[in-house]
DNA sequence: TTGTATGCGTTATCAG
DNA sequence: CTGATAACGCATACAA
């Protein structure tokens, strides 16, 4: 800039007034931009990012942190996440995304991620606790998505999916099918998979189900998981009729044990999965599974990370943080069935 | 920072030094440095890092351009890149990961990540020729990552993959099992794509095999598309035995249609794939694929970025830029079978 | 050993 | 309308 103006044979600030010029505005001057602009771009001139930040600009940076990004669950949400971003005039910054995403790395990528205008954090962690107190003391916002939406005291705006609702809803199809022995395979209760796992037991309950001992596991949220839980249950006695999986990783471990142990799906035994990867569409056979409006929540994530509507971080509207919860939709495909007459 | 110096009566310089102190060097001072120490910690104090950079300190930020991060091998590419970036201490900037990355977008997220201390390619673009000469007169140091094996005047290190030694491996594993009749599924002649196309085309006429007209199929890189070919394929006459996939989304794409067509794989009709991906482990059929050394590949890129080997961009070793090539192994599993016999 | 002064590239505030 | 100057937070050469 210094070079443009030295070129232009005028003052840097001038330059500077030029070159962000608010165009209706105020101190314009006929040749002078005209020249200041065309050298500028002949010396190919490029703002540094970095100084106007120092200044106290807004560095248009968003921060992601990611529990698990070779969870395609998560990988479309990040890109989701980056067009919804992009379209703001917004850049993303990858916080990590290591499977075990453990406090250090999470904490370490909040920190660099300072220079972001505010924080996305996707999915809950396991010591949420000490990250999110680190969190509250930064002079960025931050909104946590999928963090479960029953969640009270989180200390940030939350946007997340009624899991409630979707594993009622897939359950609901598996019994108006006449299964009565539906088995649950889950990970660590974090937020979300805590709510499925207690959604399911409320709905065998309120629906007189049996609750049969070991129809309910609890492995790592991988597709080795899901083999592993598979094996298990079947060595249950009655063996379930369905499976309701609180993930779509889940579910096609188990599709694939089924498919190694000889267990014919849908014909011996229903598979509901949650979330619909892309993969989703594509096992053998489909997977019936549960919906969420990914890039819906997304907006409405960025829009209160960076929209006026967090502005207010006073008293003023009303309830604060806001909470959204959108609802998911349950997509049959053909990994479900009635069940073979006992 | 300022702060800091004031509540311990010191200068700010004072601090500075204390708190980057070369450990074992100079200008120490028993308890001053403890005193500010102290304060510091007790007033939460956090180095700007945009201010370090303005001075010209490394940002420790990798900007990662990939084409598309809903891809799991993508996915599972940015995961090692974490891994491997986080271990020497670098953050990793996406630099968007939109599925059609058009040429303006990625420019842009170069253009913002100019922040970064180096850019890593991940697979090719479209557009390549543009964004390429805009990033040799950016300031950073660039690595392309997946941007093909053989392809000459690359105007920046490169690290990739032998394409060429996994189809031809994968090929001879179908051969060897009596297949004559091998379809090929490819999507747009990128880098990778067209090398792995090319030598699918070589190996045939090396091997003597026939080469049926429609036997080559061009589909977008989703499962989709894989879906679309293997209908397509069946409807050649006569139709293949197997088909390589030049990735597993696609050969993913193929298992499913085939299922739905009732084909049975491998009874009917064998599948390889490439990549790898973990769902290529669960797939039902499991499939035959071509694995690449991924975090070696990650790793090796960093170094080519970072790295002290990268630093002497003159012409000191011998060949600039770099190009390394990894050898990938084929990976069989159930999805392929010797043909029934004709 | 520690304090003072300077500059990194911008923008904002004042004078002129 | 435009030029000079301060300030952003930090690191460093130099002076004390």
């Amino acid at each position: 800039m210094k070079d443009v103006a030295a070129a232009a044979g005028v003052a840097q600030s001038t330059v500077s007034r030029i070159l962000n010029d608010t165009p209706g505005r105020i101190s314009v001057s006929a040749r002078t931009r005209e020249r200041v602009q065309e050298i500028a771009s002949e010396l190919g001139y490029r703002p540094h990012p970095l100084a106007r930040a120092l200044r106290g600009a807004p560095t248009m940076l968003l921060g992601a942190v990611v529990r698990d990004i070779t969870d395609p669950f998560f990988a479309g949400a990040i890109d989701a996440l980056s067009v919804e971003a992009k379209e703001r005039g917004y850049s993303v910054v990858l916080g990590h995304a290591g499977a075990k995403a453990d406090e250090a790395l999470a904490l370490t990528a909040v920190l660099e991620a300072r220079q972001c205008d505010a924080i996305v954090l996707l999915g809950d962690f396991r010591d949420e606790r000490r990250l999110l107190e680190d969190l509250r003391r930064a002079p960025v916002r931050v909104v946590a998505l999928w963090h479960g939406a029953e969640r009270r005291g989180h200390p940030f705006p939350t946007v997340g999916v009624d899991n409630r609702a979707g594993i009622h809803a897939a359950l609901q199809h598996l019994t108006s099918r006449g299964h009565e022995r539906i088995a649950f395979v889950g990970a660590a209760s974090l937020g979300d998979m805590h709510e499925r796992r207690a959604a399911y037991e409320e709905y065998l309950a309120a629906a007189g189900l049996p609750s049969v001992r070991g129809y309910m596991r609890r492995v790592p949220n991988t597709i080795g998981g899901g083999e592993q839980a598979l094996a298990a249950l079947l060595r249950a006695s009655p063996p379930p009729t369905a499976i309701m999986a609180a993930t779509d990783t889940l579910a096609i471990g188990l599709l694939h044990a089924a498919f190694e142990l000889r267990v014919a799906v849908p014909g011996d035994l229903s598979i509901v999965g949650f979330d619909d990867i892309p993969m989703a569409a594509a096992t053998v056979p489909g997977l019936t599974t549960v919906r969420m409006p990914v890039a819906e929540i997304m907006a409405a994530g960025i829009e209160l990370a960076v929209g006026d509507a967090g502005a207010g971080e006073g008293f003023d509207g009303g309830d604060w943080p806001p909470r959204m919860v959108f609802l998911p939709t349950l997509i049959v495909r053909g990994s479900t069935a009635a069940p073979i007459a006992a």
